[in-house]
DNA sequence: GTGAAAATTAATGCATACGCAAAAAAATGC
DNA sequence: GCATTTTTTTGCGTATGCATTAATTTTCAC
């Protein structure tokens, strides 16, 4: 694996720690050697995470973490909630059988089972994997692609607001119905579902953050 | 403005205008000479780039401008229709006023006139303003660079395929509607009227490439 | 003491050099 | 003549150094 690739992965988890805290700035040299490696692998990562949108290369300044505000929030669930509606849409097309939608189905029980006995943390890691897998299914990469982009860049506010929330019983409800739309090919179902689905997460979660005066993450 | 930015402009340019052709190779070396500079802005352009999906960046073999297939046109159509109508709908809540969509206007004025005298170039143009427009004033800054990304990646194909199309007159009217819903504050029907346009659009272009067996551009 | 100008500092942007790994070419054995 | 091994070549990945330039500090005039 090479130096590049590394600083990519450790960067990525530096920022997602909090170790490199949202509106930090960070020289290339710091990092080059807290990474143990030279400038170079250090700018071309920068310049990868930078057009991911986690990160701002500022002449002079170094790298700045980006902040994410209230209206990145707004704007990054509106594009997860269409994208992700599509793809639930295009894999209820598929027509898939029961065993070709096992990984959704898993996701599903564990976060039925994380719910039960309150586990936050592994109920936020099976809904990751059920809207990796539901984007999986929609079979368009580039839908994939963004949809993870985007995700990563809300990383940081989901930590924050999951101990905020309510006990997310509602969106268990929900994931069950897009599983069984897109179980019985019924696209227009698992759109629709899906669609509310994610504009209810929204408005609950900048509902939050707006009563906690979290204007910025 | 520094020479990485103007290799990023640069070869930008190399690749929609053809001279670096879809599938072609190119050692770093080649492009660095090619447009003056070292290998180390040419690298940091290219990688740039290759998140952009304009290229792909390969270990001894160069940079690969990446050719789109009939795939990836059906990707990325499905990507542009969801998050324009998306655009469409957030730019008819805000109830903007006639002068602030003045700029849509001009845009449709001048398709009908290129279309009267059948200059498909000036068409393509004002279309293309057309949209940037719409995403614009839809509000959300991450649609607006996902659609200009994708738009770039189906550039190539537009060219050929613009010849090949019967005269776009149902888009003039399906763009016609979207503005007028979006001047009445019709968020609804803006998303449906443009869903539908775009959806035609795709449809006829995917079937036109695949009629005459372009596979790949 | 204040403001402008000059000097200094510091960090990037870029060129360059080199090692290494992979691919290509050549040599060797059968 | 073909396959396999060895040699050579090639191009990237990375380190390093320097020039450039923006920011900062100091100096100096008023």
């Amino acid at each position: 694996m090479s130096n590049t690739q590394r600083a990519i992965s450790e960067l990525r988890r530096l920022v997602f720690s909090g170790e490199l805290p949202a509106g930090s700035d960070h020289l290339e040299s710091e990092l080059a050697e807290r990474l143990g490696m030279s400038r170079t692998p250090i700018r071309e990562a920068a310049r990868t995470l930078e057009s991911q949108g986690l990160l701002e290369l500022r002449a002079r300044k170094g790298v700045r973490i980006l902040p994410v505000s209230l209206e990145d929030m707004r704007e990054i669930y509106d594009v997860l909630t269409e994208l992700e509606s599509l793809a639930a849409e295009r894999a209820a097309e598929q027509h898939y059988t029961g065993a070709e939608l096992g990984e959704l189905a898993s996701a599903i029980t564990d976060m039925k089972a994380a719910l039960e006995v309150k586990d936050l943390e592994a109920w936020a890691d099976a809904d990751d994997r059920f809207h990796v897998e539901l984007v999986r299914l929609g079979g368009n990469s580039r839908v994939a692609s963004i949809t993870a982009m985007m995700s990563d860049q809300v990383r940081r506010a989901r930590a924050v607001t999951l101990f905020m929330r309510p006990l997310p019983v509602q969106s268990n409800e929900d994931h069950q119905g897009v599983y069984e739309a897109i179980a019985k090919a019924d696209p227009k179902r698992a759109h629709d579902l899906h669609h509310a689905h994610r504009q209810r997460a929204r408005d609950m979660i900048l509902d939050l953050l707006e009563r906690h005066r979290l204007r910025q993450l």
